[in-house]
DNA sequence: AAGGAAGAAAACATCGGATGATTGTGCGCA
DNA sequence: TGCGCACAATCATCCGATGTTTTCTTCCTT
């Protein structure tokens, strides 16, 4: 599919406008940008195209509109914009997938190892409660929350919530694999006691090996499986 | 900043329901959809409405639009779609910088350990010639330029386009830090060719370790001169 | 004096209708 | 067969209006 050239189009003009405003320092996070008829006027467009340039920086996370208040630059927090990536790795084929998969083992060793290397006794205690929860899940679901959680509890002891955020970007995708894969809890328990172990011993390679272990099981079931993650689901009401 | 809830606007609702009808299968990459007005009869809303929701979605690289010819799927390639964060990227502060900084290295390393695991001879000789134009280089832009293209190779090497687009994601902030701390040609090319020598004898440790150092600099010293990193750029003519 | 309710004002959300600009297709001619 | 032109199709933009939601102001009650 060739791709076009993307047009010099005003409404484009008015977002490139404003992004520089924000880039320069003039527009900061919090501020509030005149009414949409003004702030039209001012860029040299109409109220409605101008609401087109809105809707995408709302989409780009960039604005926020507020009817019956106004329209605000938003905080242009990284970690929430990366979350407009959801739809992309949603709909990703069985290939892309695979890659998001490999970045999320590249993510969770380098959290493992930071842990190992770097955690409180408080972060310990919070990967030790987090696993009897685990150990003691009564449901798939269960399981699958608590082994999320201890996943999380990791990236946020790494402390750069950037990669927090992608970490949950990127496991999507595991997560349905995982849903068909259907692992056992003793076979999870298992996993995570390794790596527990390592974080608990400061040994990091210990520790990265076992996340290496952890993650490559279900990377290796899609790359062996990869058309169970074709199935669409049944399509809604509106048809076109 | 407290964050509102996004509402259940007619323009949201629109966009939820065509990117239903693609995660079902429904719709597909290069499908083309019906004109404007149809689509927003069909959908439930005003045209007007519908281009907000278009847009928005062009925004995302869902949809393509072409003035003349029609409103089509895009390629849905997550790589393309990463770059919609660019501008996430640019206006980041320096604790972010810091973040996006800390995010590259990890990957750098990643690629390293796998150059080094897998390189074929070709990719090493590609390796190589980068190097021999990285030490000829006449002038900062031109050593930037062949730094860069050795890193995107390596990243070639990996294998992962998504992998790949990620890492020039967050190569932005680099290149800013960079300029400002104006590191010398020969020092860019002894850190280079340690990581080629890991990378050559096939020794993960070595190109990781080789590959930790050199982005470590960048790293450290951005670490040390966060305020480097706030100057804003004059602002453009229409301000508000 | 403080809190709640009601109404007005502010501002976005949506609609309908029209014209302008661009792209693709088909036809005619060299 | 290739090129140019005209036309149709379709997006891009604009204008004007009404609807809906949020915030602010005023008044009343405790």
């Amino acid at each position: 599919m060739e791709v076009r050239r993307m047009s010099n189009s005003k409404v484009d003009l008015a977002i490139s406008l404003v992004q520089e405003l924000i880039r320069s320092g003039e527009l900061r996070p919090g501020d509030r940008l005149p009414v949409e008829a003004e702030l039209a006027a001012q860029l040299g467009l109409s109220r409605n195209s101008l609401r087109e340039a809105v809707r995408a920086m709302q989409a780009m996370r960039i604005l926020e509109a507020r009817q019956g208040d106004g329209t605000y630059i938003s905080d242009l927090d990284p970690a929430r914009m990366i979350e407009t990536l959801r739809f992309a790795v949603d709909v990703s084929g069985p290939q892309a997938v695979i890659w998001f998969l490999e970045i999320r083992r590249m993510i969770e060793l380098h959290i493992a190892g930071i842990a190992a290397a770097k955690r409180s006794e408080a972060e310990l205690e919070r990967l030790n409660a987090c696993h009897r929860e685990l150990s003691q899940a009564a449901s798939f679901d269960a399981m699958m929350e608590a082994d999320t959680r201890f996943h999380v509890i990791l990236a946020e002891i790494a402390g750069n919530p950037i990669l927090t955020s992608l970490l949950e970007l990127v496991s999507g995708p595991t997560v349905r694999a995982r849903v068909w894969r259907q692992q056992d809890l003793a076979e999870v328990c298992a996993e995570h006691a390794q790596v527990l172990a390592g974080i608990a011993a400061r040994d990091v390679d210990a520790a990265k090996h076992a996340m290496w272990t952890h993650i490559s099981g279900v990377l290796n079931w899609v790359v062996a499986h990869p058309e169970e993650l074709e199935t669409p689901k049944s399509p809604p009401g509106s048809s076109i």
